[in-house]
DNA sequence: CACGCGAGCGGTATTAGTATTGGGGCATGG
DNA sequence: CCATGCCCCAATACTAATACCGCTCGCGTG
């Protein structure tokens, strides 16, 4: 065995990392915010919608620092979701 | 050019973030970490001695996580490298 | 002393996956 | 209209993660 396949458990960890950042993100822009952290809009959008779902780690601190997002309160948010997201910002997303 | 190169900056911030957690990990041995982090232990000592460069946010956050290390304070001694590693780490490191 | 042992290192090989560019498509609002 | 913002698809160069090999070095033990 080489590299095993992501299991489901990866992907779906990829995806609460991508809901959490597109909720720090906002109402700012995709191509505003990944100019500024030196990556491509659409590596950004990948990682947003859980289709990069073990991203670099230098990519999502990059992200990170651009949203004003301490790495370890991400990672508080990322353990129970959904019921971590306050009321605001679950209505931002399901703009 | 699809995907460029890595730079020379990207390889030594690499290095940096490896002699970052081997000074962490001080005395315990890279097999006992690598396990108990969920990766393999030639995963663990290429990351540390920079032969991944960027390696997976999730990798990172798992090691660090065994080591008892808070990922902002791992990044904020990325900065600085040798100079913010206080003395007894330092002969911690050169023994 | 010689021996093995634990720990780490470098090289090579293999597969899964990332990061990127460029294309097109569909809304919404100035 | 046309810009903005988001989405999807395909192709491609490069990397991550794993595994196996042999090698070295220090340490304690017989």
């Amino acid at each position: 065995m080489v590299r095993v396949p992501l299991t489901l458990d990866e992907r779906e960890r990829g995806e609460r990392l991508g809901r959490a950042l597109r909720a720090a993100r906002a109402r700012r822009s995709i191509v505003d915010v990944a100019t500024q952290a030196g990556i491509s809009p659409e590596t950004l959008r990948k990682i947003e919608r859980g289709r990069i779902p073990t991203p670099a780690f230098f990519t999502v601190v990059a992200v990170a620092d651009v949203l004003g997002l301490s790495l370890d309160e991400l990672l508080a948010g990322l353990a129970t979701d959904t019921e971590r997201i306050p009321a605001g910002d679950l209505a931002t997303l399901a703009r």
